[in-house]
DNA sequence: TATGAATGAGGATTCATTCAT
DNA sequence: GATGAATGAATCCTCATTCAT
């Protein structure tokens, strides 16, 4: 399973530059956004530029193979929880302050979500199935148990995320995206408000 | 004699022209977002960039003047819920749907509170100022109603428009901001949640 | 005698207007050199640059008037000296080293002579002729002492000046200009040399 | 692993292009002047303006590629007449000249001599410093020989030229630089004069 | 297949000059 | 006549993407 355009695998050296790419591509992005120019991640990996292309025909691209594979590290991140929790909404909660850490940690990713229509990264098929998946059923198990608004979605996590996104970018001070995770956090467990819109 | 950066009143034509690149470049901005280049805002307000070089110096400060105008509407509309309002918390609840609607039709203002670093537009010093003030009141009077939790600030309102701004550039959907805000809004009246970090 | 161009003389308050544009112009020119902007002469003069361009139709045309000026100035000093010197070698060394100083306090006028074909300043028909024949009778009167050589010219003291221009505006340091002339000086006064191509 | 600016050996290609863009360069330089754009040189040396921008970072970058070269000769040439000339004298005189015949077929780097600060030539460090030492070696050997005025230095050259220079760009006429190279060179020969400022 | 050189549209800004008031 | 607002051609440089080697 790599590539979904790909037809045959990679030779060995093809693949292993792809993989060089791809880890520079990530940290670069990770650390200075979506400005990082082509070329530098090219230099990073230690490729010339023409092979990043020849592996991801548009920046775009690229930047969504990096953006993917973090959405699958959270959906990694969200199924072991949903596995070793003892309680279903610690299991709920401990994954979206690690999402949470994880933007912190990736200025691309934060910049992203909190730029490109989100469409962008639902086309991201698989994964963000997947990552909508896991979120359900993190979401749903903790309706289950009573924890969480019965109104809520999978998705709504999405939209948290994305403003949380924004609230890094913004660079409101240290503490800013605690306080705002914890206000979305209570509004997810609230019961007396108004019914979400649809 | 008189300071650089006072405003003798502008001669007739000059005022009108002023104000034609202002509406142009709000019209401009709020459908195009920031991308909008000062060679269209000219165009579209039917002069040379020239004009519009001389009325501001940089693109960056049209920007800025476009927000500052949207955001002192925002307070403006805060200041009147607060003396119109019957309830407390009615004029709080009112005002941060406005506040919403207001984005929704302003992706450059969107871009900007989701993209610029927060210091930006906290420049913009007596707006800025005076949109905190409305906004801690608003937040103030409903808690001392009871309505809002005790560890909100007027600044968290900032946070949360940022997060909506994202909601709204990345597209979710027709009702994603409705559901957005209206969680939380949830989360800014709860009162069994862990206090806020600082 | 006014300007060329103009056939009656000016109303008592265009002609304070354009004494003052020439004033402010003069002063500009020669402290920022020929980068200075019309806006700035106009505003130093305290008019709008309408009202410059009502008195010279063109920055050049102001650049003219204000070298024009200086150059006067040069043909009176030399004239002076022609007068009032002991000697006619004396006058002659004299008005060179004035000269030399008049070009240390003023960019323009130096940029100009570096920069512009001579015959931007040739046009200047009037001054210039005086400027050649005050030079000329300089130099004339030092060669009839035996003090300069024969084969020099009246013109070739404009030869050196625009040397000299150039030695300052390339910021040789402090004294290189003095450095200059006195080589200069020497060199006309040389007499066992080649003849001077003509 | 070698520094940045080091030159590991070009392609084939590119060096092709770079001698292009330089031979471009040179030529519309000399021609046009420092006014020359950078898109006129890349179009005159048939490739595009960001392969110019490649190999030169700025066009200030690019000007003083082609003044160094054009110095590195003036160095070579010096070097040459220091080894062959039969009469040290000689030496010093013809390369005066020469250096004179290369400011005539070059606009840009009369523009360069007689407009920019001597620092900024002064920068372009192994060439100058080849060349004040040249110069400094002419200098010095005609003056052991009694030929040239002991209290000269090699740097008074760089004046003179610069003055020349100045010449050149003002166009005085046909022989102008001729008259005026014959002068200076007089005055450096001259011991009967006052001694040069320091 | 990899390389990295070449491409060139795109965009903010300046300033001499014109012209409506 | 004076004013100063308006004009807009001109220019340097960037960076995603293509293509010759």
């Amino acid at each position: 399973m790599h590539t979904s355009t790909s037809q045959r695998p990679l030779r060995a050296d093809a693949q292993r530059n792809r993989d060089k790419i791809v880890v520079a591509a990530r940290a670069a992005f990770a650390q200075n956004g979506l400005e990082t120019q082509m070329d530098d991640v090219a230099a990073q990996a230690g490729v010339g530029v023409g092979t990043v292309y020849r592996h991801f025909p548009t920046k775009d691209a690229l930047v969504r193979a990096v953006i993917v594979h973090k959405m699958t590290g959270l959906a990694a991140i969200g199924r072991k929880h949903l596995e070793t929790a003892a309680d279903p909404y610690e299991a709920f909660h401990a994954w979206l302050w690690e999402c949470g850490e994880t933007h912190v940690n990736d200025r691309a990713l934060s910049q992203v979500l909190s730029t490109q229509p989100s469409s962008t990264f639902r086309e991201i098929a698989s994964t963000e199935t997947e990552l909508v998946q896991v979120s359900s059923e993190l979401v749903g198990r903790a309706q289950a148990a009573g924890r969480v608004r019965p109104d809520a979605r999978g998705e709504d996590v999405g939209l948290v995320m994305c403003g949380l996104a924004a609230v890094l970018v913004s660079e409101w001070g240290e503490n800013a995206w605690r306080r705002y995770l914890t206000l979305v956090e209570d509004g997810l467990r609230a019961t007396d408000g108004e019914r979400l819109p649809d």
